[in-house]
DNA sequence: CATGGTGTTCGATCCCTGTCGTACAGTTGT
DNA sequence: ACAACTGTACGACAGGGATCGAACACCATG
């Protein structure tokens, strides 16, 4: 098709300044969306699809939470090709929740 | 009875650097919690018994949520009388959990 | 002692959410 | 065209936690 793909090619990204504290704290309080958040912190870059993660749950699941991260303004999804790549919102969650994401993922669970 | 009575007179506090991340961060997600926490970050003495704040919740509800806070190491409680007065316990817990506190209540909800 | 006030404990209920299997869509490569 | 791979959508299920009523324990005060 001339227009564009089925697929959201631009997926619908939150304004972190916008998310409830709510959204925010029951994002960051799942083991499983903290995890993910450490991985994407150590490297600040679009190298990290969806399935480069090494998660305790199947792929429906980890895709619900990619959902949730990216829904509270944690993280910025970006299609390429048949992978969803991932990059944290450091600076834009930070600002909006200053010392939130780091009090809770500069630490082991 | 000659020892103690049986209601509990000095009541089991954990040390906050012992309460696991997930823990804290449960009984951070809570909204009546945070508003038991709002009110008791504003003065940081033993006026607020249990029964002394304005809560959606019934006082069995109440009950639940105080436990869960002391058990996070985020507050500490002490008998008086029939009251049992509440502290916030700012320093240990943010010692702990850096940030962390100051970044939940220090915003609306 | 009797009454009223404060707070906990115990079941029971309800709802939310994390989990999964399956099916599907889109992409890549043969 | 076909197969393999990546990720989402949907329905179903189970576990946990928030909520409540009722009963109980403790304290204070008449």
């Amino acid at each position: 098709m001339s227009v564009e793909s089925a697929r959201a090619r631009t997926l619908s990204h939150v304004d972190p300044a916008e998310v409830p504290l709510q959204a925010a704290l029951d994002a960051l309080a799942d083991p499983v969306r903290r995890s993910i958040l450490r991985d994407l912190a150590v490297h600040d870059d679009w190298t990290r699809a969806c399935g480069t993660f090494d998660l305790p749950v199947k792929k429906a699941t980890a895709s619900h939470h990619f959902a949730v991260l990216r829904a509270a303004g944690l993280i910025e999804q970006r299609d390429e090709g048949a992978r969803r790549l991932n990059r944290l919102r450091r600076e834009e969650f930070t600002n909006a929740f200053p010392g939130l994401l780091a009090a809770t993922i500069d630490r082991a669970d």
